[in-house]
DNA sequence: GTACTATGTCACCATGCAGTGACATAGGTC
DNA sequence: GACCTATGTCACTGCATGGTGACATAGTAC
């Protein structure tokens, strides 16, 4: 489908090519070429052939050189930004969100979050996988994910007198939401009305989202209007 | 792996076997089959080959009878229950529900919506499928879907003086977060410390769902305490 | 130049898949 | 009984997959 150079050749003399053998560039486009399939095609399509003949390279290197499919997506899941920064959710300059009320620090950040996700075609089709198989990568992936959870969670220090039982019940809940329409987004264009691939729509979630935050993550003792 | 009858089998003189020959019996076992390996391997199994053997039948007979692959998928789209019937989410009396305010209708109304997925293995696994590839089935049953969340609503009059705007939302957002917690809860025994495989668990995300529902979806003009 | 190794190419295997054509026979009609 | 058709069996093609062994050659060390 995709017009492959057979290999990193050079042409010396003309008429003649002579492959350039280097065995760290070779690596890097096949760890290029499992990314690119994840984008184009979605994890279904990932496969030793497939894998090889997107980088140009014969699908024996696979094995030499990582082991395997399995291995080849191991280091693979150790190699991208899968998943947003900390600070892609906190921004720029966390102390400004910081200064903001418990229920809009969160109506904020989870909004970032989606965004963050949105733009990540990669990490889109990973999400997918999760929720079919079980595999190395996914596991990285997820586990990544825990961690990442965790340490978000304490930049959100909670309120004075926050309700904290539900507050993490309540993010994850959403987040569980954020995450299925993102995972949905790849084949569909919304859900019962809820549209889930345009901005117009994300503002629109993120408007659901915040009046939740709002509702839900006060302080105790306080009540909204 | 499963011990399969060839076909239907009747032994009329010992050591000697006679086919039955039943048109419908073999279609319904074809169709039956369909739903035992979407249950027991998930869609990823399903394939000509692997609802033949299963049947017990020669796959040329899906060919014969239904046309292909595609066209019994979309016989089986048409003959289980796959989704809840309403009255399974108002219960069988649903004047009894249409008392409580509007709060607490669908925080009991969600919930119900939650357990009776969780009973049905083959929809979980359409669940999941829906996110991964849009096909004959899928389509069938995201249609279905809709219309019955039409009739949902329909039933879910909103109060006087309800917030109808954020609650449409809402809702769909809940449901997005149960359909990820219900997909998920094949592979996975948690999300970053939500059970979703077990009744405790499903209870604390009902408790959220409750929370969330009695502080958003109440009238206007009141407030919760 | 010679020899060696690492890198890359190619041909092949076994397996599983969707799909098809030729054959066998049960059950009914005459 | 003879015959016909619908039902079911079987053997096969063509294709894609994951995986492997034998070969070719670029680059290097000597």
């Amino acid at each position: 489908m995709v017009p492959v150079q057979p290999q990193g050749r050079l042409t010396t003399v003309p008429g003649t090519t002579a492959v350039v053998r280097d065995k760290a560039a070779t690596k890097a486009r096949l760890l290029d070429a499992v990314g690119t399939i994840l984008a184009r095609e979605g994890f279904g399509a990932l496969g030793v052939n497939a894998v090889a003949h997107e980088a140009g390279v014969d699908k024996v290197l696979i094995y030499r050189y990582f082991g395997g499919m399995t291995d080849l997506l191991h280091a693979f899941g150790q190699s991208g930004d899968f998943w947003p920064s900390i600070t892609e959710v906190l921004g720029e300059d966390p102390s400004e969100l910081m200064g903001l009320p418990l229920a809009d620090r969160w109506a904020i950040g989870l909004g970032r979050y989606a965004e963050a996700l949105r733009r990540r075609p990669v990490t889109k089709e990973i999400l997918a996988w999760e929720q079919i198989e079980q595999n190395e990568l996914t596991d990285i992936l997820r586990q990544a994910r825990g961690e990442w959870f965790e340490e978000l969670m304490s930049h959100f220090p909670g309120d004075e007198d926050a309700t904290d039982a539900d507050l993490v019940g309540t993010v994850l809940l959403i987040v569980g939401a954020i995450h299925y329409f993102i995972v949905l987004s790849r084949l569909q264009d919304d859900f019962s009305g809820v549209v889930v691939n345009t901005d117009e729509g994300w503002a629109q979630i993120s408007t659901v989202i915040s009046g939740i935050c709002q509702r839900t993550l006060v302080p105790r003792g306080e009540t909204d209007a």
